[in-house]
DNA sequence: CTACAAGCTGGAGTGCACTCCAGCTCAAGC
DNA sequence: GCTTGAGCTGGAGTGCACTCCAGCTTGTAG
């Protein structure tokens, strides 16, 4: 797999990705011989998976991190689990403020429903 | 009320004050004698709608819009209405996406936890 | 063998949403 | 009446997360 072809499958540009690389958010893959960056498919699982930790508001800063650990291997299992379950914390009290909020523009469409159809009523 | 007493209440500094009045999502207060800001209770309601829209990841220039819609009065309800509408269908797919990713970190935390426990096994 | 698309590097540029600053005026307490 | 804190304006600066560019090399199709 180029670049090219992640980029296609990922949805990210291939700026992006080089991007990820070298501010360490994707290892360095192997190059071929012209020099090219050459990828396995594993590489599409953990660029969704960063993509919904973005999704979910971690900082840059925290999936470089993650990123740094996860490829550190098995013995930073346990600080990975961790942040996991800290960034779960912030995500579940996000997800509590979006549905307070759905329910608030719920609310809010409903009156002004009314109050268009009160508008019209004379 | 001052800018200073908004500031504290709303949680938002004087500069970003100043700088939402600016770009116009706030209207521009009443001035005392000496031509400070003089806020009514209701910008604090205002803000806090704002920071909800702010929070659900509308963008600074939609949230310009609905302002400025507000400010022209019920002449602009059914825009508001379609707004807040269209807006309400985009914060209830990131609100699934974020459940789903809630799921996925629930799922990574017990895998870890596993593969921590089988570690210290042996 | 010649286009030309795709990839490479290092570095500059962009857009968003603030955030800070200089140099000033105003208000309240001692 | 002087100090100190809060507010004022216009404009410059910041941090984040990309995004684009110049000038080059590599690979494929006609």
């Amino acid at each position: 797999m180029l670049i090219g072809d992640v980029a296609k499958q990922s949805g990210l540009t291939v700026d992006t990705l080089r991007y990820y690389e070298k501010i360490g958010l994707i290892a360095p893959p192997m190059r071929n011989d012209g020099g090219r960056r050459v990828y396995g498919d594993d590489v599409l699982g953990w660029i969704r998976f960063l993509e919904q930790l973005n999704a979910t508001g971690m900082k840059q800063a925290d999936r470089i991190r993650y990123a740094a650990l996860r490829r550190r291997g098995d013995e930073t299992l346990t600080e990975r689990r961790e942040m996991l379950e800290l960034h779960r914390k912030t995500v579940a009290a996000k997800l509590a403020l979006m549905q307070d909020t759905l329910a608030l523009m719920d609310r809010k469409v409903a009156a002004y429903h009314d109050m268009e159809r009160k508008a019209k009523g004379h």
